[in-house]
DNA sequence: ATAAATTTGTTGCTGTGGCAACAGCTTTTT
DNA sequence: AAAAAGCTGTTGCCACAGCAACAAATTTAT
């Protein structure tokens, strides 16, 4: 049996827990009907053009929102961990027709949970006010992380798309940013070739503007 | 002096009040703290990197929000006119460096709200709770209006970004969509060069998969 | 430890679409 | 009605990045 408390940490993490107390938790989870479910490895949790019924809290493991353009290249739209909630746009438009598909990139533990209650119980529960406040700063936020997609793929150059994705991850004190990716995993997410992705970068060494030991980059 | 009354129109096109009553509308006015003011065309109503600190309600004109990748070129977000809420993302991350740019494409009358009041005061009024549940179905629609932005976005030919900014527009009986842009307008939106674009639905005509006379374009 | 699978660098070829420039139209302004 | 501003079609040029193919390196599976 799976408990709450094997998953405190993840949940802690969640925006949609925030300001609850550890104490109410469980009757948080309880109110949102929360049930966890394991999820294998390359299993599709929404297939493109599916629907999903709940919308998901993930609890262990990594999971990445992708579609296809019409030439079948696959673009990574968000690869997210611990913490992350997901699915929610999708039921609350009621999306029969869901233009991404999410899959488990590793096994995986995911809470799913009934957001509707948030919303359409009209009881006073001080925990709900808490959070449907939590839940449209949830949405605002994945809202601002859509536009920074859009900034990227308006880029018209292979390199501008790098440099903006670059100047989005977190600085260590060198100055030195972590890449979470391979590289044809960083392709997907930039939505360009891989090849010419290792070619562009390539060259940005050369130019002497970039410097990169294997997924660990630095920028001049 | 402007009224509610006048704008009655674009007041009940806009989701956030679906579920109120006439008569209540102007009651869930004054608890948004609602302020009318006229925007002048070309008028910006955020700048790049500014910020906002209401979120508006489109009565009457039209407004677009953009912003420019590293090779200056405008790109067009989304073109809205009347009964649209725009900013409440902005104002609900409190983003400081705004990515967009928002702007009155004409003369423009703009109801400003207090958004914080739907999700942050906690009386129980039923008018709120009936907000909170518009605000929430809101984000998630726009949710899903960014996905299409970046679904666009990802394509890697111009024709296909053409058609499928043409499979979102609504078809009248004959299968004709309406362009509601300039061909210099639709650019922006898909991102592409002017002439380029120009140049593609030539081609398009010749092979005859487009017929278009100005403004109204159908697909076979 | 070995095999299998995946990732990465590299390179020649090629097509698409960006760019600039201009002429002809259309729309807006005065 | 005239002038100004903006939009559209067209064209030649060419760079960027997609593509395919392969070998080398690295990671994962058995």
């Amino acid at each position: 049996m799976i408990t709450n408390q094997d998953y405190l940490y993840s949940l802690r993490k969640c925006y949609l827990f925030e300001g609850i107390g550890d104490e109410q938790l469980s009757d948080a989870i309880k109110l949102l009907n929360g049930r966890i479910r394991k999820v294998e490895k390359d299993e599709f949790i929404v297939k493109l053009g599916g629907s999903l019924q709940n919308a998901g809290l993930l609890l262990k493991g990594r999971i990445e929102s992708s579609f296809q353009n019409e030439s079948f290249d696959q673009i990574t739209m968000h690869t997210f961990s611990g913490g992350y909630l997901f699915g929610e746009a999708l039921v609350i438009n009621g999306a029969k027709n869901s233009p991404v598909q999410v899959r488990a990139v590793e096994d995986c533990i995911v809470l799913f949970i009934d957001l509707e209650r948030i919303y359409t119980v009209t009881d006073d529960s001080p925990i709900r006010s808490v959070l449907v406040n939590n839940l449209i700063k949830s949405l605002a936020k994945k809202n601002l992380i859509l536009n920074q997609k859009v900034r990227i793929l308006s880029q018209k150059s292979l390199r501008d798309r790098i440099l903006i994705y670059l100047k989005t991850l977190p600085k260590d004190k060198d100055g030195y940013v972590k890449i979470p990716f391979t590289q044809t995993a960083l392709a997907e997410h930039l939505g360009v070739n891989r090849s010419a992705l290792s070619r562009e970068l390539g060259r940005m060494q050369d130019e002497g503007i970039l410097i990169s030991d294997s997924k660990r980059m630095k920028l001049n």
